[in-house]
DNA sequence: TTGTGTCTTTGCGCCAGCGCAATGAACGGA
DNA sequence: TCCGTTCATTGCGCTGGCGCAAAGACACAA
């Protein structure tokens, strides 16, 4: 942890959490805040420890996974600069739920327990903005776990696929779509399925023409069919051929 | 919508939505509000419409669930009384993106979003509050969505009779188990399973005299058995024989 | 260059869970 | 009391997806 440089507390005031907050009590945030470092393949938290500080990311990608006693990891989510990480759970002095690693190096700024308590308590407009950040994460995970528990892998995958592009654009339409760094077994965590079928899908859509598969990276050439498979509802009717080719 | 009298008044300071509150701002909260009665199987409100209004359950009991466009249903969660409805969203004037049904006579506090918003920027406790009780269902969810992709059926179904006991009961342990009143449809759309299954896999437990299965409802009589079942990690190992009956 | 570790692909066997279909059981209205 | 409706059960066949195993492909270090 070192003292916040001045240049960056510019920065620090744009962003979306501290929307329509005074300039005195942006200054009040600011003073209490530290500027934290995090390398790749490091962890702001682990799951199970006491949920301390809270996070507002500014520059890299951060992996939210939970372990389950079996071993198995799920991803919940992934972040990138300006999300902000921990907010709800450090209200309710509770151990955090999950572990966040840092996947590319990362800076973010850091604020404890008490102050962030304190400070939502003076500026009620934080707290709504927390709130409504929440509120994003809180109807994903909704429309997550829907997905899970109605449609078929394949359509997931594609929707994992569209949210990381719409996720690294900012939501406007721009080609050739970044490239996605991540291993098949991300995706496989990300979709509540195994390595071996995520393969077995992006080899198909790689013969297909839609990507192409590297080794930890994925480059997506025509989302537009992903978005039709995603929404393609074919429940695996008993009737129907299995669909001409 | 009818005037709230003042007995009911009394209540509503109670909740724990409004705790740390100072009379001058219950008052201010109760002025406001208005006391709705939704009978059952109607709704509270409906996927898609304009998110105008927030709720504060007072009695009965609510299902949250959303529909894909397969016509697909998914229960989210269910509600009782003291537990606050819709509070996230009436802050981002987004649609309500799931329906909530009464599936008893309900009584509840309704609030709308303007005032909602203005009651949160006059009492920052009141937002600290919301967000508090958000995380809780929050927390629910995650921990759902890991079960959902990495337990087996037949864990997540009793993992949901658990949770239902202990919602009912308070977190005391106390027999008789209250009697659950669910249809196995219901059961199967919050573990994201099927009918069929579900009613299976009570039958199965029914004979090893877990519960007694009745129409639209089952009672439980030994729940630390449940507790096993959903604890059983046992991932169907490929080389161990099926496990000795 | 060779080795070592990590990531990927793919054939193959297998089973948990799905979904139909048919039957049975309980409820409620007239 | 009878009938229509909704809910539950269970046999049966089937398949989507799992997970092993074995073999490539690439990256990095020595």
């Amino acid at each position: 942890m070192t003292p916040t440089p001045d240049s960056d507390l510019q920065l620090l005031t744009q962003a979306a959490l501290f929307d329509g907050l005074t300039e005195a009590q942006l200054h009040t945030i600011q003073q209490h805040a530290t500027l934290v470092r995090v390398p790749r393949r490091t962890f702001f938290f682990h799951q199970g420890e006491a949920a301390t500080t809270f996070y507002l990311l500014r520059e890299g990608q951060v992996r939210l996974s939970q372990i389950n006693p079996e071993g198995k990891q799920v991803i919940i989510h992934l972040f990138g600069p300006g999300d902000v990480l921990a907010v709800i759970v450090v209200l309710s002095n509770a151990p955090y739920p999950l572990s966040a690693e840092a996947i590319t190096d990362c800076v973010a700024w850091a604020w404890n327990r008490e102050t962030a308590v304190h400070l939502m308590e003076q500026c009620p407009r934080l707290a709504i903005n927390g709130m409504d950040m929440v509120a994003g994460r809180f109807l994903e995970l909704q429309n997550r776990y829907r997905e899970l528990s109605t449609e078929r892998v394949e359509q997931r995958v594609a929707r994992a696929l569209i949210r990381l592009i719409h996720q690294r654009n900012g939501y406007q339409e721009q080609k050739p779509y970044p490239l996605l760094s991540l291993t098949r077994q991300d995706l496989a965590e990300m979709t509540g399925t195994t390595l071996y079928t995520v393969s077995r899908i992006c080899s198909s859509w790689e013969q297909q023409g839609l990507l192409e598969a590297g080794r930890e990276q994925l480059h997506i050439h025509k989302l537009e069919e992903l978005t039709t498979i995603a929404d393609d509802l074919r429940p695996s009717p008993p009737n129907f051929p299995p669909r001409p080719n």
